[in-house]
DNA sequence: ACTCATTATGTTATCGTTAACATACTGGCT
DNA sequence: AGCCAGTATGTTAACGATAACATAATGAGT
């Protein structure tokens, strides 16, 4: 860094105390106004800046914000970090972003490093290949604030922000039951040691006993979050013989649903008329599919809003309770379901 | 923040001073061996986590990076930041990311703010309304460490990294006029203060000089980069007598040429037979659109590598030289241009 | 036995800023 | 005149870690 000026340089090339230029510069009161005003002139033409590594030494307090995300690719993150990223530059919070890349322990690396770069406070969202929740544990009860978003660990003692999975699946899964009239249904699951994973799961299952429909298990593939997964799940599921093929394939997101597609459409199956297929995200790409896709709109903006706010809030105050705060999704019927099919 | 452990806690619970244990916890030679042990295993059992804030205050240090990006939406940029995450996380350095939202004004503050943060270096890709290269300059001159990327300002002693979007440009529209004997070719381009707006543009005008071609004002029209900016773009041009309608269009960027799409076929227009049109990125969506789109592929991920390379020498190396780094793309012909259509 | 290199450890000062306390000066009030 | 409140400023220590120097103990070599 070149901006070696400080408050030293300051307040000797004007003959006073750093600590006059301190309080000058901090708006303190009891300055005399003149005193002030040739700090803020001599601070501005020799170029000042605050150093906060030293401001954070004495306060111990950073300013800053760690955010981990497992995924930066798949558009749903960057959509949550906009969100993020609105709240905590009104708040003047700085983020540190790192991506795990699906992998814990890069994860666990991340979150070490920003503890030690003392930030403030942490938003997670779990990778894929979480297995010890107690490291969790650990950081939490060690006194760091926590925020987790979109794939949650629930009953820790942090706070969470998410969508009603477990309800947002169920529906789509009734959707294609109530509307359509499947009783054939598979489903291409996210691990199950992933909340969203877990949670979806669980909505489709209800859905299906709910109505009385049986649950096979060769129907059930774990498929993971992301495409080239959904993709090797959906060719899976099609290497049964014909006659047991589901009518209709609920995806545990839009990412794995699009490589599903792929799948279907490579083996000379028409969507939604062989096989129907509905996904969950609402991703940039849902509504531009050769056949639109049915998915659960998921408000990626609004989530990471209310994650950054709850934890700022968090930091700020003492007693902010625990919350596990849950925000609305929305049904986005479009036709790979069966629904809107032209002709 | 919990873990207030510090070196001197742990000095005391053993008996030694702070010295002893700092020399222990970074592996300096002259520990005696058993004294290191006893030291590792009382920092891991009281939870010790070494204070990067005090330690950068020695240093001056912080290996921490800035990122400031104009549009975290735009999927390109997500992208790059995955290339930058890659070369980061191997070199052990920390990433404040931070989105302008296209305002050049948040940008300044964001730069500033991580410059009172010390950070090591920091990536730029400038805002769209960027009007004032002295602050770029001042930044540089003050002896902070720069690397500009996709969106550059060259010459004013910073490296960039970029891909060649004046070739690529023209290679585009040659395309359009060599494959498919268009002569009547517009642009949506990019504000002229923005260096790809500007080179892109030149791109295209050259092809169409080299070929003799006319360049009609009014068929370049000032777009901007966003989706709507392109839509709108496209609706003005679209309000011109029927009889002046370009055959062929080329956009400053895939999400412009998406809105532009839009526009002409809600006025009821038939791609590419009626109008064709080429954007550049190769955005996630140009291939599902319902005429895929013909684009330049930028290879996103390899400029943020790049990118995060270069700066990292630069700060670890006294006299790395400036560079202007040039990341080749590729054409990504599909049905958009008029090529490939089926029937 | 004495010097000297080597190893292990301690002490002090420093990074840039600010909290807490100390000092100096002004003017109004009794 | 003497006291006090208020204002403006200075001094010292502290945040946590480490560089630079200082010290103590050991053992090898003559």
């Amino acid at each position: 860094m070149g901006s070696d000026v400080t408050l030293k340089h300051i307040a000797e090339a004007l003959g006073v105390s750093a600590m006059t230029v301190s309080r000058a510069l901090n708006n303190r009161s009891n300055v005399d106004e003149q005193t002030r005003e040739k700090v803020l002139e001599k601070a501005q033409s020799m170029g000042y800046t605050p150093n906060h590594v030293a401001k954070s030494l004495v306060s111990s307090k950073t300013y800053t914000i760690g955010v981990v995300i497992p995924e930066i690719t798949h558009a749903f993150f960057p959509e949550v970090v906009r969100g993020i990223e609105e709240v905590t530059n009104n708040s003047d919070y700085q983020l540190f972003l790192t991506n795990a890349n699906e992998q814990f322990s890069r994860e666990q690396d991340a979150i070490r490093t920003l503890q030690s770069k003392r930030v403030d406070g942490l938003l997670i969202s779990s990778s894929q290949t979480v297995e010890d929740y107690s490291f969790y544990e650990q950081l939490i009860e060690s006194g760091t604030e926590v925020v987790f978003f979109d794939r949650c660990v629930e009953g820790i003692g942090a706070s969470t922000v998410s969508v009603n999975d477990r309800d947002s699946a169920k529906a789509i899964t009734e959707h294609l039951i109530e509307e359509h009239g499947y009783s054939k249904i598979a489903h291409l699951s996210g691990p199950r040691n992933v909340s969203i994973g877990r949670k979806r799961f669980e909505g489709f299952r209800q859905a299906l006993q709910d109505h009385e429909l049986e649950l096979r298990d060769e129907w059930i593939i774990e498929a993971g979050f992301q495409e080239d997964r959904g993709y090797q799940a959906m060719t899976k599921l099609l290497s049964l013989p014909f006659a047991e093929y589901p009518e209709a394939i609920v995806a545990v997101n839009d990412p794995a649903a699009i490589g599903a597609v792929k799948a279907i459409r490579e083996a000379g199956l028409t969507i939604p008329d062989d096989i129907a297929i509905v996904g969950f995200t609402d991703d940039i790409r849902a509504p531009l599919l050769d056949v639109p896709l049915t998915t659960v709109h998921q408000p990626a903006y609004e989530v990471g809003k209310r994650a950054a706010r709850k934890l700022i809030q968090t930091i700020e105050n003492e007693d902010e309770p625990v919350e596990n705060i849950v925000v609305p999704t929305s049904l986005k019927v479009r036709s790979s379901c069966g629904c809107l099919t032209s002709g």
